[in-house]
DNA sequence: GATACTAATGACACCGAGTGCCGATTGGAA
DNA sequence: TTCCAATCGGCACTCGGTGTCATTAGTATC
């Protein structure tokens, strides 16, 4: 759930050389990381809600309809390129020794999928502030969570020889995506919280209910 | 999650007498529930998107500025009278007893929840289907999803002593969620599948999950 | 340098959801 | 009958998002 502008976008500020420049036709005026960054600035700045999409292509100097061939909605923006995360965690686990238990193999990568270098932390607290915080922003993820639900169920499925599109993959899925969500909320509530200890702990704790006879 | 019109919307079709009819003012030319019914009807006849808001005004005969007086939004429209649904979850969890652990309570509440007559079957798996296929709906789910949520965390916090929004509650309820929304799914797949049993399975195939040491 | 090709841009018109405003209805109560 | 209260519904407007299409700006070829 690391969504990191810096780490996921590597083009910076300038129209950038994009690996090697050799393509062919007109070349793009601006870039995804540049439009992300820009945009995220001034929902932190106005509010969402108050901050249309023609405020962000007036700002950015861009046509209207040349924003929505970059980003298929405004909801979209504060999401960097996730299906490379996604890719990431996915090579993350399937490096993981099969020989440790699934939910520990499971906290495990996703605790360290979610290890960041400190100076990207204020810029990642605010991105997901807003993704947990603005209504229509936290409607909107549920269809990107999908995807990412679906790295874990693969595993698990992996893991226990059954179809992916099983229950057990399925609802094991669905549960860690919500632990995580839980950590989320407590690390954005609370100042002085570190989230890896939160994301572990969130695995724990749930483990620590089912175990326990209280 | 049950979400039964019939058993939500105690109106009827007609205008309905609504409890003690001795209001002031001018009468409403139609109810929730049966506008709910008439958008359900044409959301799955021709598609959800492909229903304009005007097609369902036009088809109910009222404004459509009256409409959004009813309903805050399209999408809106499939749920019935949920917080009446919740505040019938809490008073079933209130009155479980304390001594069974607290993911069999979760657990049990959750399943005699979704306990039904079969006549309403058809009408609660086309409803249900809508929510969790159609992109627009999935995501509004959402943020239905919360209150839901809360009414678990408030009976953990409560059997742990701790406060409703620190992290054990929030993560159960999270993952209570997830373990839900995947039997759902299994059950909206499969068409001889029982929605009671799995909800019990996806609860026990976390458990197993954990104390597994595959 | 002229030409052809390619890919991105941006203007325009259009659609649908949702809102603010306000006068018009319709019921019960005085 | 008059007054009041609550709902209705029309209208204009904002905003997100899409389809279409001519234009622009690069690369490659001659």
């Amino acid at each position: 759930m690391t969504l990191d502008a810096d780490r996921l976008e590597a083009d910076a500020p300038a129209p950038a050389p994009e690996s090697q420049r050799a393509r062919m036709g007109r070349a793009p005026v601006t870039t995804h990381g540049e439009l992300s960054h820009l945009a995220l600035g001034l929902f932190l700045e106005r509010g969402f809600d108050k901050t249309t999409v023609d405020d962000i292509v007036r700002a950015a100097g861009i046509g209207r309809r040349t924003f929505f061939r970059y980003f298929a909605s405004k909801n979209d923006l504060p999401w960097g390129d996730f299906d490379r995360l996604l890719d990431e965690m996915r090579a993350h686990l399937a490096a993981m020794p099969d020989d440790i238990p699934l939910m520990d193999a499971l906290r495990e990568a996703v605790v360290d999928f979610n290890r960041f270098p400190d100076e990207e932390l204020t810029f990642h607290r605010e991105r997901m502030w807003l993704l947990l915080n603005v209504p229509s922003l936290v409607a909107h993820s549920t269809l990107r969570y999908a995807s990412w639900r679906q790295v874990i169920a693969e595993y698990v499925a992996r893991r226990l020889g059954v179809g992916i599109d099983s229950l057990t993959p399925q609802a094991i899925a669905w549960s860690c995506l919500g632990l995580c969500l839980a950590a989320y909320e407590q690390w954005l509530a609370h100042d002085d919280a570190d989230l890896l200890e939160l994301l572990d702990a969130s695995f724990r704790r749930l483990a620590a209910a089912y175990s326990s006879a209280a």
